[in-house]
RNA sequence: AGGGCUAUCGCCAAACGGUAAGGCAACGGACUCUGACUCCGUCAUUUCAAGGUUCGAAUCCUUGUAGCCCUGCCA
């Protein structure tokens, strides 16, 4: 599936020889999400990446949700998170798996750890805790409850679970090293008190196992080979390989660290986009302008254009922010020849074309997509009076404005060429309507005399078109003045989104279902709203526009 | 001397001691019934800096510099 000269990221080469070297027979990774909020694009990167690598492979990928803190986790979040996932592509098979699971035999790694006198209750607060862990420039102080007998931690263990201490009173902690230069290596915390309900166990359990200690247990318990997660964890891998090797695991699996995927001016931050939502500044967590997951389809991006986004980025160890432009080239690429080019105006002004026959309609077969034939054809009906958009009139047109104006010609795409012979305005300026006259022999586009016209333009029979409403989108935050203000707020960009009532689209695009996208010719890609649209009124959110070398010349002012 | 990681084009990113891939963006031009697409062309004598080793250095060594992460009973 891949190009040949495309060469291996650094993980694809850790795998490569851990497999020449015999230190994993198939490989095994794994998406392990908490279930405490929404996946992002971010997300999306870590999914495509480990289901990747398993496909590459033939290996096998493995979902499973990281549910050891129960203060943070619901179900709802589970339910979200699967189905993004499975929208991604990123398949599972039977392979769906829960941290809360393991936690019987968790529980039993930690009664391992203390009779090999690898751990201890102790009975310090987190506070006191903080200050025996000493700072990132000073070494740790020994608990003072790290000489516990292996009897009596076992003892107290066990009425930790069988609850008979309250939340914070004691914990339980691996014995490694309290000068350590790593600071996760300072006797970590591995299992803490929590008199919770947990969205799955219940309350079954009193005390929770901490990430560090769960997390190579549940990976090594279901054979991951390639443990890969994001670039803040480094610190946490002699960890994650002491509690792999004192746990003794025949096939220890192997954390391997990655870089996030940011983009340029977009907002991730769960603060952030709670702020956003509860300030109603945007219309929830799938507001077409974030970039969670359920934004990005709702916004009409495919999980294929997601996927060739995650491939172009690649993967590397280095911190990056990739260009917003490169998601926009992605679904530009995907959507091309997949979806049909149909005529919308967006800003309609009405063309009356004075020698076409009154009453008269015609139907015109256009072809659906001329860059892929097997999208067919569709007739579309032509009238007397159109639709065209206003900006593709201009009463002055300055040099090199080859779209419509006064005693100028130009093409109705698949229609017929027409020369524009006067127009109207209204009190305040502005073109209310244009008069033309078409050449009959012209029908279909061509001229039999072999006369060329510069300009192309879309249009739609007034008496057919659909009322509908399209919503543009721009980045939310304000990409001139930066992401942040001083003050750590965001710097929004009142533009981001622009609601256009009663645009004029040609009648084909009746029945259009949530979801589906199409090119609105000359304009970009545009995609059914799965929330606000019905079959009465279409809403459209515009995935992305058109990339186009066409500037208006700007007036140069005269000082 | 706290520890760890990272620095290659405007943005991603290859290169693993043999003489700086590729993509996005941008800019020219051709083509065009989408100012789109497509196609052709341009775009790092230089890899954070300075030294050193070598016939040869982005790659090795030395010394700096910059950025990110780490002091949750979060993940």
């Amino acid at each position: 599936m891949e190009n040949e000269n495309v060469s291996k990221n650094f993980i694809e080469q850790i795998i490569d020889k851990d497999i020449k070297e015999g230190h994993c027979k198939v490989v095994r990774t794994r998406f392990p999400p908490e279930p405490n909020g929404y996946l992002h694009i971010g997300h999306a990167k870590s999914i495509l990446l480990n289901y990747g690598l398993a496909q590459k492979y033939n290996g096998k990928f493995n979902l499973r949700f990281d549910d050891t803190n129960p203060t943070k986790e619901k179900t709802e979040f589970v339910e979200a998170i699967e189905k993004d996932i499975r929208w991604l592509g990123a398949d599972w098979e039977d392979r769906l798996f829960f941290a809360s699971d393991y936690f019987g035999e968790m529980y039993e790694a930690a009664v391992k750890l203390i009779k090999k006198g690898k751990a201890y209750v102790s009975d310090l607060s987190a506070e006191e805790i903080r200050e025996y862990r000493g700072t990132l420039t000073e070494p740790g102080r020994e608990d003072p409850y790290a000489n516990r007998s292996v009897e009596e931690n076992l003892t107290l263990f066990a009425e930790m679970k069988d609850g008979k201490y309250a939340d914070g009173e004691k914990v339980l902690r691996a014995r490694i090293d309290m000068a350590s230069s790593n600071i996760n290596m300072r006797d970590p915390v591995i299992y803490r008190v929590a008199h919770m309900s947990h969205h799955r166990t219940g309350d079954q359990w009193c005390i929770y196992p901490m990430y560090d200690f769960a997390h190579p247990i549940e990976d090594a318990i279901e054979g991951i080979t390639h443990s890969i997660c994001t670039l803040e964890f480094e610190d946490h891998r002699p960890l994650y390989d002491w509690v792999v090797r004192e746990l003794e695991y025949e096939f220890p699996p192997k954390q391997i660290e990655f870089a996030k995927l940011y983009l340029t001016n977009v907002v991730t931050g769960k603060r952030y986009i709670k702020r956003l939502v509860e300030e109603g500044i945007v219309d929830g967590w799938d507001d077409p302008r974030l970039v969670s997951i359920a934004a990005l389809r709702r916004r009409g991006f495919t999980p294929e254009s997601l996927k060739l986004f995650v491939e172009l980025c690649g993967v590397a160890k280095a911190n990056s922010s990739v260009d917003y432009a490169m998601l926009e080239y992605c679904i530009r690429e995907d959507l091309k020849l997949k979806k049909p080019r149909m005529m919308a105006i967006l800003d309609p002004v009405k063309v009356i074309i004075d020698n076409y026959p009154e009453g008269e309609t015609e139907y015109l077969e256009v072809p659906n997509n001329t860059e892929n034939e097997e999208l067919g054809v569709r007739k579309v009906p032509f009238s007397r009076e159109i639709y065209i958009d206003r900006e593709d009139f201009m009463e002055e047109p300055p040099k090199k404005y080859f779209r419509l104006f006064p005693g100028n010609e130009v093409r109705l795409m698949n229609a017929y060429f027409v020369t524009c012979t006067h127009f109207s305005k209204d009190e305040n300026g502005n073109v209310t309507e244009i008069h033309c006259t078409y050449d009959p022999a012209s029908k279909g586009g061509n001229s039999p005399d072999g006369r060329k016209v510069k300009g192309t333009i879309q249009w739609v029979s007034a008496a057919h078109a659909v009322d509908a409403e399209v919503r543009l989108y721009e980045n939310i935050v304000d990409e001139e003045k930066g992401v942040y203000n001083e003050d750590g707020s965001l710097n929004l960009n009142p533009n981001s989104l622009t609601v256009l009532k009663h645009c004029k689209i040609e009648e084909n695009i009746k029945g259009a279902e949530a979801y589906e996208s199409f090119q609105f010719v000359r304009q970009g890609f545009f995609c059914v709203d799965a929330k606000d649209s019905t079959p009465d009124q279409l809403v459209f959110n515009r995935i992305v526009s058109l990339k186009s070398s066409f500037k208006l010349p700007v007036q140069a002012t005269v000082s």
